[in-house]
RNA sequence: GGAUUCUUAGCUCAGUUGGUUAGAGCACCUGCCUUACAAGCAGGGGGUCACAGGUUCGAGUCCUGUAGAGUCCACCA
């Protein structure tokens, strides 16, 4: 018998257990057609919030549906613990940078934290009933991952798409590395636009150029104005005159100088922004490289050697004042790239670094993108701008230590690179030799290993490689290539999706997927995204599974349109619970209609058992089809709308039936039974995908023909009563208009109506003849008279039997 | 500046391919302790579907424009 109550807290881990013990989950091939899903490894840098339960709910409940119509789910779960996040939360924990710890010592902790961290993580998931195999999980540092993401490597190696070269890049100094393109993030700052006086040497004429970094003055190797500025197209040829640093530079024309913007003339340094980079390219211009790699000014500039870059700009703007070189200085308001990870403005650095070439083939990755379905299908606009607009390769290179590690040696004469073979994967090359003895080109024996490792998005990007074991024995290749689903939210198609695709382009020349599936954001507030620095994030998710259940927080989860932001409510989570309630009532009113049932071949079902049986098939056929659109909210929202109407409805017809066979007979009474037994267990299957706990509670005291519901398959059914249905709704709708006559008599609804007078047309006539016991016991009619009209229908004459109330 | 999504009841949101009087929950008001459920049931009030045009027999739904908001990207000398 289920409970009076129904108690989330305990009901939820004993059928975590359950699942657990029994291997509910668990991936193993056979016959049927796998469906596999590559979801985001979390990246672990310390907190799961609330966002993570939305997105990956979303894609939950996509496992549990497939599950459901007899899919062999592949869905392992995975944690992406390599690279610079997990290494700003060891340096954050430690209160220590990770060159002052050392590098081995530094790997250590950052095992050991990630360890930590993704117990925590995975207990989390499990709580929220992630129906992933935690045995076949996956980590991105794994000696595993590692082997597979340097074969990846090496592959890309032999067919030319990677090379190492010495090349701008962007750099962070405070990270103390490079980063790619898709690691920035435009931030809004003030600061101020310096208008400083130049002179030609030529003749002395002076002009003025605007600029934010005036600390940039040292690494201008020229100036350009627009040759169609009539203002200052004659200055093109002579020279410029730096003030204060006392440096001679050309003055130079090109077409990209805007005349409108500052005051038309504009320095070049090396380098202070992606422009200067580009016309570095194409004069040839000298590199004047200032920066240290930590923010600094070089020893070997004058008057300013050692200086952070901040107090160089302050102390150049000084001098120029003083110098009276300065015309004007405007407070000014713009948009600086900053690196997502610390949020410090990034600079650009020249060294020798890996790269993954991404500008040779965008068209290819347009046409992979073409390729895969996106759900909603506008997210696709979003890849195609972004590799539309990609200005640099892949920079994979990042000068930290806890990462993949390149598996490559460098000759020591030479520089030629020296690869690891196959059988030495994986390979640490700061501990282990290359197999050669001696440099193939060189002859030099004498090697130095590669110190930088791989950036994390080239370890992630290999998250369909790492599922199907890419190059070993026993792979899943055959059945993973491509992989049904990929997931995740908007903001990192830019990366994880499009180095994805990269990836598998370049081994394999296929799509990594067949469907993508983007989430929204979880808002703070109406129009406020969540973010760490604001501390806007309003709830915890362990505080709310605890509060309301892990079956609520997942209804709230689950509703809203794909790839729709949603804020975190109170309201939708009470609406769930208030939903979970519904449900453990019903079922406890229908087990306690179904003691003597026996599941039995039944046809001559009651009319208005037809009806609802008519409109659950109805409901279900569009239930379905929402998610095969993978659109979970409008499944749900449809599904639960069936649902309240079911009870108020139907529940409230047939009750008197259930009740009283003495009276209706007991034919009438098994329709019944058979209608809430299958109606039930189907709205059970339904439910599960969102409700995975509670649904397992009544179906395991109920039914009980599986080691669980989530292993039963959902088979729609194949009913014809498209008759019954639209009558039924009229009957459902005087039904509805008779109890509110009651209502507005302030009565209470049992109260007997003494007569009833209706006009109804045949159809309807024939509706409420067929179910007249079932109308009359719903409204408690004691009296009942039909008048037949062409259409339409009318309550002509009601009278309640006030003797009878109480 | 480019792309994209959105704007529906006081609040949070639904509204399949255009089809009669626009829906739900919360809040508010009224009635009802009815043998599953008062965390309930029955009912009620409340909307120029952002605004302006257009297509159509018919537009919340399609098209164009305007305003506002979100997100992504770019610019940032």
């Amino acid at each position: 018998m289920l409970d009076k109550k129904y108690n989330a807290e305990e009901k939820e881990n004993k059928w975590l257990n359950y699942w657990k013990e029994n291997g509910i989950y668990n991936f193993k091939p056979d016959q049927r057609e796998v469906f596999s899903i590559d979801t985001p490894p979390p990246t672990v840098n310390g907190k799961i919030h609330i966002g993570h339960i939305f997105s990956y709910s979303q894609t939950e409940m996509i496992a549990r549906y497939k599950r459901l119509r007899g899919f062999n789910i592949f869905y392992p779960f995975g944690f992406d613990d390599n690279g610079l996040p997990s290494e700003r939360l060891v340096e954050k924990e430690q209160g220590k940078k990770a060159h002052e710890i050392g590098r081995e010592e530094f790997s250590k902790l950052c095992y050991e934290t990630t360890d930590k961290y993704e117990e925590e993580f995975q207990e989390l998931f499990s709580k929220m009933g992630v129906s992933t195999d935690w045995n076949i999980h996956y980590k991105t540092v794994s000696p595993s991952t590692i082997k597979i993401s340097q074969r990846s490597f090496l592959d890309l190696i032999n067919k030319g798409h990677c090379y190492h070269k010495e090349s701008p890049a962007l750099w962070c100094n405070e990270c103390l590395t490079s980063i790619a393109q898709a690691e920035l993030e435009t931030k809004t700052i003030k600061t101020t636009f310096n208008y400083v006086n130049f002179k030609t040497v030529e003749d002395g004429e002076e002009f003025t150029i605007a600029t934010t970094r005036p600390e940039l003055l040292p690494a201008i190797v020229c100036v350009f104005v627009n040759p169609n500025d009539e203002k200052h197209n004659h200055l093109i040829g002579k020279t410029a005159h730096i003030p204060v640093i006392d440096v001679e530079v050309p003055i130079m024309a090109d077409e990209k100088v805007a005349i409108d913007k500052g005051t038309g003339v504009v320095m070049c340094c090396t380098f202070g922004d992606q422009t200067d980079i580009e016309w570095w390219k194409k004069y040839n211009l000298p590199l004047k490289y200032i920066f240290t790699d930590n923010g600094r000014i070089i020893e070997s500039v004058a008057n300013y050697g050692g200086m952070k870059i901040k107090e160089a700009r302050k102390q150049i703007l000084e001098d120029l004042q003083a110098g009276g070189f300065v015309v004007k200085i405007e407070e000014l308001e713009h948009e600086v790239q900053t690196h997502e990870r610390c949020g410090k403005e990034v600079e650009y650095s020249v060294m020798k670094q890996w790269f993954i070439d991404t500008m040779n083939h965008k068209d290819d990755f347009i046409k992979i993108g073409n390729e895969i379905k996106w759900h909603p299908d506008h997210m696709h606009n979003r890849y195609n701008e972004w590799v539309e607009n990609i200005m640099w390769d892949w920079c994979i290179s990042r000068q930290r230590y806890f990462g993949v590690p390149f598996p490559v040696w460098y000759c020591k004469d030479c520089g030629e690179p020296i690869f690891a073979t196959e059988e030495q994967l994986p390979v640490n090359p700061l501990t282990d030799k290359p197999v050669v003895d001696k440099c193939p080109k060189c002859s030099c024996t004498e090697f130095v290993p590669e110190t930088d490792v791989m950036d994390t998005w080239a370890t992630s990007s290999v998250t369909p490689l790492i599922n199907m074991k890419y190059g070993e024995k026993n792979n899943y290749e055959s059945i993973l290539k491509p992989m049904s689903l990929r997931t995740n939210a908007s903001e990192i198609i830019r990366t994880w999706d499009f180095y994805t695709i990269v990836k598998s382009f370049y081994h394999f020349g296929t799509r990594p997927w067949d469907n993508v599936m983007i989430s929204g954001f979880v808002m703070a507030n109406k129009g406020e995204k969540i973010s760490k620095s604001k501390g806007n994030s309003k709830v915890e998710p362990m505080d709310a599974i605890n509060q309301y259940s892990a079956d609520v927080v997942r209804y709230w989860a689950g509703t809203g349109r794909l790839g729709t932001d949603i804020v975190f409510s109170d309201e939708t989570l009470l609406r769930g619970k208030k939903l979970i309630n519904k449900i453990w009532n019903v079922s406890k009113f229908i087990e306690m209609h179904l003691v003597d049932y026996e599941d039995k071949e039944f046809n001559n079902y009651e009319y208005i058992d037809k009806w609802i049986l008519g409109k659950f098939q109805e409901m279900e056929n569009g239930f379905l089809k929402y998610l095969d659109e993978y659109e979970v909210g409008l499944a749900l929202n449809h599904l639960e709308k069936f649902f309240w109407n079911f009870c108020d409805n139907y529940i409230e017809i047939v009750k008197h039936r259930l009740y009283r066979p003495e009276e209706f007979g007991i034919e009438p009474r098994y329709s019944g039974q058979k209608t809430v037994y299958t109606i039930l267990y189907k709205l059970l299957q339904d439910f599960s995908i969102f409700f995975p706990f509670i649904t397992e509670e009544i179906y395991q005291e109920l039914y009980k023909d599986n080691k669980s519901i989530h292993l039963t398959e959902i088979k729609p059914l194949e009913f014809n009563f498209s008759k019954e249905m639209e009558s039924g709704d009229s009957i459902i709708d005087i039904i509805s208009q008779v109890r509110g006559q009651k209502t507005i008599n302030s009565v209470s609804l049992k109260t007997p109506v003494k007569d009833l007078k209706l006009s109804v047309n045949k159809d309807l006539k024939d509706a409420i003849e067929s179910s007249i016991k079932d109308f009359s016991a719903t409204l408690f009619i004691q009296n009942l008279e039909m008048n037949e009209v062409k259409n339409d229908y009318s309550i002509d004459n009601f009278e309640l039997d006030f003797d009878l109330k109480d």
